[in-house]
DNA sequence: ACCTGAACACCGTTCAAGT
DNA sequence: ACCTGAACACCGTTCAAGT
């Protein structure tokens, strides 16, 4: 009579399941809202069931963050088109950035909330760095090809880095208003990022 | 035979020493820790009280997020001497804006995670628009002078702004390493941001 | 080896009751 | 008008017990 399919005692893969449930919910609402609980539930386990696979939420957290840079990397390298100039690549990879976090808000924020463990701290920064040398790369080519300035690269993809997440930030904020930062304010500040690095 | 001091049933002034608890467990945790009973708790007070003054803890935070964004305010004006040039100006103020939340960065954290509510929300970005406007002054008072390009200055103000905002994080989550960035990421960060604006 | 259920100590929030 | 204490529904974490 019963047709309900019933789910095997063991998973098999919950730790995968887990996480994606975890992302759904970073979709949904705002990372601070982040259940333990409810991730165990959307997983279709009891609430005891993750402490199998992270020692705690924070490792969990901090799992979810190393995910989010490696998101964050596939879209940079995609945005990263053959046909175009080191400076068009540098505007278009700068974009990819902003409208990942626009489009990951939640997770975004987990990224940079330091709410890592000390060890997964290390790895943590290894992905972080990652991002960092993905601007390091497309620098040291505007330099051999003249298009740059000759100036240590390492500060300047630092300044990139840090333009980038900071418009990223203002933009999830909402404070990148037209009416009062002008109307392309994204445009215009790689614009004024350029001319400080061209050569 | 009781030496107590006996504390008066009305606590008479509880909203600021539940704001000034609240600032102090933001210097020894991180903000994701933070605790409604906790502050009622070093408040000396029951857990319920703090609700006769906030409607609930997000109101507190967004409360918090704004008194940040004044202390900021501070310390930026404070910094901006007279006897300075414009573009050293805008270096110092950069500085003292880095230094503000590496000092606070529990705080600073939450002045960014829009955990505000609907209303506060716009109370709350009106201040963060004011940390804006500091460095909108600069940029007007540095065409004047002809030291800086003739450019929409809300653009550019959004540039410095994003661009301080990204070191800030950056270096709050010890992700400017010598190794990794330069030896002095921040000074070459804005030495490259002043000739992107330079005439 | 992996999962469950009950248990513990916490938290946010509410509400009758006290001053 | 302002605060307390008990109460409710939640959460993170642990642990004996089940498969």
């Amino acid at each position: 009579m019963e047709e309900q399919i019933v789910q095997p005692y063991h998973h098999g893969d919950l730790r995968r399941v887990l996480i994606e449930s975890a992302l759904d919910m970073l979709h949904e609402f705002k990372s601070w809202q982040f259940t333990l609980r409810e991730v165990a539930r959307r997983a279709g386990v009891s609430h005891a069931a993750p402490y199998r696979h992270f020692p705690d939420k924070v490792a969990l957290l901090s799992e979810l963050a190393k995910v989010g840079f490696d998101m964050l990397g596939v879209e940079l390298t995609a945005a990263l088109l053959d046909h175009l100039s080191v400076e068009e690549q540098l505007v278009v990879a700068a974009k990819a950035y902003i409208k990942f976090g626009n489009a990951n808000p939640a997770l975004y924020h987990l990224m940079f909330s330091s709410d890592a463990g000390e060890q997964d701290e290390v790895h943590l920064n290894e992905r972080a760095i990652a991002t960092l040398n993905v601007l390091t790369t497309l620098l040291e080519r505007g330099q051999k090809e003249g298009v740059f300035k000759n100036r240590p690269v390492h500060g300047n993809a630092g300044a990139c880095w840090a333009l980038v997440h900071g418009l990223t930030m203002l933009s999830m904020n909402g404070l990148l208003l037209p009416e009062k930062v002008g109307d392309k304010p994204i445009d215009s500040a790689l614009a004024t990022l350029l001319e400080g690095l061209r050569a």
